[in-house]
DNA sequence: TTTTGTGAAACGCTTCACAGCT
DNA sequence: AGCTGTGAAGCGTTTCACAAAA
């Protein structure tokens, strides 16, 4: 329905899901754009703003129906159809992301770890997400409609193992991997870079003001 | 020296130190902002404003000499000085951080594991590092003089550990357990919330519009 | 001439303030 | 009365465009 909605606004859908969710397992009826403002120390009037973007999807005077405004969150955010992911190289790091409950979430299904290592590739990982050769990438990708990919390799090889997946012709990839990573107009990339977030605490404990609060960023 | 440098700025001087770094790697003397920006797909005009605010790092008519901005800013971001780190949750998150390669930078040391298991509590990850009970965090803060906390439990008991690390004295804190989490102002607090990144991508999946390079968030 | 450093303009996001609905 | 939805104001960041320096 909108025209643009931005990255930020985008981010915090998934936030007042989350928060639905709790209310409504508190038996919580309908809640007020104040309330929810209060919860994430955010601006009312945002979050109103945000909402607004996807029809009115409010009761004035009254607020948000918790059990409505749920549902329609999980539709726009497209959590109404389950998504297929696959996690590039199974390393420590490819493994605890194969497992973390929080990648396990509503929605995705962990499908697969690629890696090139033939001793690796035939095994599991603790949770059971089987290791293929990433030669086999292009295969199951079309065979398991494969969604989304994760980055999860060396930082030398990471462009190699992103344009494989691009090869791949899956359209969203979140990379962990450091570096300027390039992908084609049409492909959603979204980079989680631990070095950037490590030396940006380190900044502030140059400088010595610490600032409450950072903005969670996704 | 700045008055104010926002977040933003912040991560973008990690990401130019990356690329000076490979840039001395290679033997190349000097950069220009026109040079730099293209390898970001930044605008030229914006890393000279990112530089400038911590004095005239530059030559006019010839552009930055690589060995000194690198210097700068690793003094700039605090990497001058070794940060030691403490990872909080000995899971499988927790393991995989204090093996990663990206987080053995550098300036930063990771000191320690700690969980409250007490099967786990005495080992080691597979690099080395210790895992401590968390009610030796208090100690351990202070005998090893501990700048960063790693938060890497559960959702559930995410607030509780956070209170312990700030209490422990520790000023920065980086976060990757959802939910909103609270500190005192002084504290300053990087959240990396894996499920907003996926629900991201969910949500540009769902509209069908793929927005290439995804900004670096740190 | 090349490239920095920087006011001014442009842009986008957030907050304010209030009309309008329940 | 209470709360949403939203135009307008406010504010911070990015881009433009050019004077100043090498």
């Amino acid at each position: 329905m909108p025209e643009q909605v931005s990255e930020q606004t985008t981010n915090r859908l998934s936030l007042y899901l989350r928060c639905l969710n709790e209310l409504e397992a508190s038996g919580v009826r309908t809640v007020s754009s104040k309330v929810l403002a209060a919860k994430f120390e955010l601006n009312a009037a945002l979050i109103r703003k945000d909402l607004s973007h996807f029809g009115d999807l409010g009761v004035r005077g009254v607020g948000y129906v918790v059990r409505d405004l749920k549902q329609r969150l999980r539709q726009i955010l497209g959590l109404d159809q389950q998504l297929n992911v696959v996690i590039l190289g199974a390393g420590n790091l490819g493994f605890a992301l194969a497992d973390y409950p929080g990648f396990r979430q509503d929605g995705f299904r962990i499908v697969a770890l690629f890696d090139n290592l033939c001793d690796k590739v035939g095994g599991r990982s603790r949770s059971g997400v089987p290791i293929y050769d990433i030669c086999d990438l292009g295969t199951v990708a079309k065979d398991e409609s494969i969604a989304i990919g994760v980055v999860a390799v060396p930082a030398a090889s990471a462009q190699v193992v992103v344009n494989a997946v691009v090869e791949a012709g899956i359209k969203a990839l979140l990379n962990f991997s450091p570096g300027a990573i390039r992908v084609p107009p049409d492909v959603k990339l979204k980079s989680v870079d631990l070095t950037v977030s490590l030396e940006s605490l380190s900044f502030h404990l140059a400088r010595g003001d610490g600032s409450g609060s950072g903005k969670k960023v996704g």
